[in-house]
DNA sequence: CATATCTATATTGTTGACAATGGAGCCTTA
DNA sequence: TAAGGCTCCATTGTCAACAATATAGATATG
């Protein structure tokens, strides 16, 4: 046989095996985008309808969501939107400041020299993309977590990488297109971001740590 | 009104509101207990038939031992219990040092006076069983899990109260139950668990999350 | 004898109907 | 008029049957 699949069903890139996973993206991604409102109720019945399924995967996908914060369920009374307060951004702004230093730690330790080195292309195209568009302060905005995501991901720990995916980062973009993101000075985040990648060149764990925190705890203000 | 109410059906403890919930106890209660044992595959039917319900609240059930990261689904393929590796359990311990770290530094600087007095009396109670039954290292275990609990609770941090919960802690106790717990030295550990809560009397924030990350990094070798 | 393909079966994904619960609005009554 | 209870309806929880998929075994073939 030649390189295409004798079967007719090439391996699909996972995202859509399944009508309740594939509902779940549709609704998340409606969430974070703000056309589901905080608080918003979310009835099964009326849902399924929207989505042409029947209420059993839309109940998975709803589980989901709730596995992601996204949405909170109550036993007998139904689910909503969840509505982020003040107080909610806050802890997540913590746990998500001890959780990332530990991943630049962890990164400092584990990371290869061409690991690296691609971290900081990353980070001249970010400079590039800064200098070319001024205003733009978006697409620095999602090259951010680009850069956080990277971090996370060197850390080879699985469990902070998921929880980071599947919560913390979900739950920050929502909060961005609702406050019609501030992500402030680009710049400025962009010289936090070269310390931290020159810290993680020197092996330096501890001060990977600690401008990793320094860095997010910043932004949170 | 009195007391009783008026309606026959008090507000249950909410354990057991719905069919879902209280199967997804039991099994829980199986895995961690090791009765259903690591890597085994989780058949729906089988299990549906085993607790005497239907298949579907008991997939909701494994949906949330999923969501609890005791059970690993795959779309098309089943559901099996989690088998822990040693990278794994480092992975956890490593997630769980950062996020206790900054909850004992949250305590630190939210604790009430009479919060702490109140931690006091927990490390008091526990050098007392220590004292009396020098043999019983698994009433340290739990209550060294009590000990860490108060902390989180302390954070005021949802987010990391509900992690700590819903997963890490869940996972270290499987992990005991498999090794035979190992929680080595308790006389060491309420020693150390001392000095946390001297740290958070003197709202030494630093101090705090430095022992409690110390503690814990300790526990994992 | 090893490899690959096909088929059968066990298991998961999906559906629509039925049961149970909670809340809103109405009615009664002081 | 206000307070309390009652009834009805919207919504969630549960069930059993049906469809789709993947794994394992058997069969054929080089």
């Amino acid at each position: 046989m030649e390189t295409s699949n004798s079967k007719n069903a090439p391996d699909l890139p996972q995202e859509s095996r399944t009508l309740a996973s594939r509902t779940y993206e549709v609704i998340k991604a409606d969430i974070i985008a703000g056309d589901l409102p905080q608080g918003a109720k979310i009835v099964e019945s009326e849902l399924a309808l929207k989505y042409g399924i029947s209420r059993g995967p839309l109940r998975e996908a709803i589980h989901k969501l709730e596995r992601n914060k996204l949405v909170v369920r109550v036993p007998h009374a139904g689910s909503r939107v969840v509505s982020l307060d003040i107080k909610m951004i806050e802890d997540i702004y913590n746990a998500r400041e001890c959780l990332e230093g530990m991943a630049a730690r962890l990164a400092a330790r584990l990371m290869s020299d061409e690991e690296i080195e691609s971290l900081h292309l990353l980070l001249e195209s970010h400079a590039e993309s800064i200098k070319q568009a001024d205003g733009k302060a978006y697409f620095q905005s999602e090259g951010d977590i680009d850069f956080h995501y990277r971090i996370a991901l060197a850390s080879q720990n699985h469990w902070i990488l998921d929880n980071l995916n599947t919560e913390l980062y979900q739950l920050i973009r929502m909060c961005r297109h609702k406050t019609g993101q501030i992500p402030s000075r680009p710049k400025y985040a962009l010289d936090q971001h070269r310390r931290i990648v020159d810290a993680i060149g020197q092996r330096d764990e501890e001060l990977a740590e600690l401008l990793m925190r320094r860095h997010i705890s910043g932004a949170w203000k």
